[in-house]
DNA sequence: CGGTATCCGTGCAGATACTG
DNA sequence: CAGTATCTGCACGGATACCG
């Protein structure tokens, strides 16, 4: 379309073997793009955060939820979790090299979004008044 | 991190406002990223389809998934629907220059991803071997 | 502090059948 | 051709309680 080279996701598109259920690339997608996936990515991108820190930045989310993003981020390589044996024990989460780039990408989606919001409800509107 | 300027968003995380329920950005990063809204995404910016046509490049999708999928980008601005008053019935589905963007995006997403894959696959092999 | 275990309600997605 | 209607299951996420 506008770009003049072929983006490798259009061949696969136009042959239907794209993000079949046996690509892991949809299952990252996934996480990268869950409700709680993209908060903890930017979050991180501020830095090393401890789990009770990340739980406070992040408003609304449960133990359970964090948990649970923060292992299955951690299981694609995004994110790395350090924990010390201390008392009271602490937990560290940093983002991998490859999670950095992660960040970036949703980043840019995501900021993206946020400033064609006025666009999307300008879309709307007009829909609304002239369907 | 590796950008000096400041995105939108990490203001508004620090705040713990991003991506709260009432903000519609959730919703459309939602219908963006979703399962087939993807691939709908990546086969329109190929141009204007036929649903008969988008139900066969995409390989695996029901017709009521595809329709409702259809309705929600409708719905968010991104895309056109047509329908033209004959018989049999012709309808045409267009991405709007909102949705040409939207696709830009997430392809830039999905690419990534899809090129990252052997990492992300390394990463994972790396845990295993030494966790 | 940093979690896990369990229960449970909601909503999304698939299959199937029918229609203008 | 281009959908809608209905049923249904099961995965996702929230609340609660408990543990190292």
């Amino acid at each position: 379309m506008t770009k003049n080279n072929r983006p490798p996701l259009t061949q696969l598109v136009q042959r239907g073997e794209l993000m079949s259920a046996d690509c892991p690339s949809r299952e990252i997608l996934l996480h990268m793009t869950s409700r709680w996936g993209v908060l903890v990515l930017m979050v991180l991108a501020e830095g090393t955060q401890r789990f009770s820190t990340l739980r406070r930045k992040i408003g609304g989310i449960s133990e359970r939820m964090l948990s649970h993003t923060l292992q299955a981020l951690e299981g694609d390589g995004i994110l790395q979790r350090v924990s010390y044996p201390e008392v009271p024990p602490r937990v560290e989460y940093t983002l991998t090299p490859l999670g950095q780039e992660a960040a970036e990408k949703v980043s840019a989606l995501a900021d993206w979004i946020e400033v064609s919001v006025p666009r999307f409800l300008q879309a709307r509107a007009d829909r609304v008044r002239k369907p």
